[in-house]
DNA sequence: CCTAAAAGTTGAATTTTATCAATTTTTGTA
DNA sequence: TACAAAAATTGATAAAATTCAACTTTTAGG
């Protein structure tokens, strides 16, 4: 029982549509690279493309006026800010920044609105996406919420192997800080908290590089913390 | 320029059906009366319906392990538990709680998909609901993990009075255990913050009865904290 | 390869927040 | 109205987390 929800695969949404529906769609396509640390949507800004992530890491953040607050880490063939599709004031909710070089297939999103508007099970699935990165969101809420700083480490630990890199051992595509903004804690305490799990020998970190040593004790760290 | 988005006026959406379709949505509707602290939806049981919120003042909340948080607070007239719709394992993401005696339209879920079905600008609406529900939660994620406490509490009263009261004064409809569920505090701290902000002045309360004297303070409060 | 800037680490001090315990007030119901 | 249970309040204490400052390590770019 984890706070940390899977990413529903969104690649597949594309056996939705027809040969016809494809080349539409693609015919007003662009792919575009952006280098690690650049922004790729903008909170606020008027929205009027629907991003898919082909390649590399992004994170979708709100930047308050103090901290910000990365709501959600995607890996590559996912969509990025689909929420703003139908969102009221047609702006985007959250910004999305590469975590590393990446590239990104960009799609008008009228053209979009169309396709989906013309084929109903394609439309259901692309509103399941999105109601899925709200659960995954609203689950990280209560878990800050509700959790110490060691659980809430643990917590984010335990999602990066399982749902992110689907290893033990994985290479963080985050800075301290931004490890910090997941979790909603001070630099300082993020560092040394990962320093307390490695002398407890919970895990290896070195740098980036990660490795879960003992799981059963960081998922009770995370249930009890 | 606040954390608290005010929520959208969800009754005009009717308006967008024909006679015809309000009628077989009517067909299938039962409209059901709940007392204070009933629970109207179970987070993770299977959802078979949709619920408008007649009359009376509701709670979204998640329950965790430890503590639990309130996702929004929503008045009458108003769906609750929309995001079930499309969510993939068919169960509702949060529960849903009267705060006080209420009156509940319960649709059936697979009626009201087939109204969507036919009716575009109905569904759309529909899912613009949806997601500026989720963006008022992020929003309130946001909150709460970058301001301290005295901002939080700050943040709620000015959210309340403006987004669910609409005036100045007004009477809770919630604990003082509910309030701390939505700022993510300790009740004892939350009790002693608003106490400190009736000795400075800022508001009168009084039981559940609260009356904001200085706005402006109360804003500075929140911007700061 | 060198260097400046950025990122990461550590300890100490301080602040913030939670917890615990005792008490008062309010509420719901017989 | 009376009474028990629930909710709210308050103070004291403990725990948790942040901040500050000094320092080290890593990274990016010339």
């Amino acid at each position: 029982m984890s706070n940390c929800i899977k990413d529903i695969e969104h690649l597949s949404v594309f056996d939705l549509l027809t040969e016809e529906e494809i080349i539409f769609l693609d015919k007003h396509k662009t792919t575009v690279s952006y280098k690690k640390n650049e922004t790729i949507l903008k909170q606020g800004t008027f929205a009027s493309t629907i991003l898919f992530g082909k390649s590399g890491y992004f994170k979708l953040h709100i930047e308050g006026k103090k901290k910000g607050i990365i709501l959600a880490v995607k890996k590559s063939n996912a969509f990025l800010g689909l929420s703003s599709l139908y969102y009221v004031n047609k702006t985007y909710l959250y910004s999305v920044t590469a975590l590393e070089d990446c590239e990104v297939d960009v799609y008008d999103k009228s053209i979009f609105l169309e396709v989906m508007h013309n084929n109903v099970s394609f439309s259901n699935e692309i509103i399941k996406y999105i109601n899925h990165n709200s659960a995954r969101i609203f689950n990280r809420f209560l878990c800050v919420a509700e959790k110490n700083a060691r659980g809430r480490v643990a917590d984010m630990l335990i999602c990066f192997s399982r749902n992110i890199f689907e290893r033990l051992e994985f290479t963080l595509v985050m800075t301290r800080q931004e490890l910090s903004d997941f979790v909603g804690l001070s630099m300082e305490n993020t560092v040394r908290i990962l320093k307390e799990f490695e002398d407890d020998q919970i895990i290896k970190i070195s740098g980036k590089k990660v490795e879960i040593i003992d799981m059963d004790v960081l998922q009770k760290i995370r249930d009890f913390g």
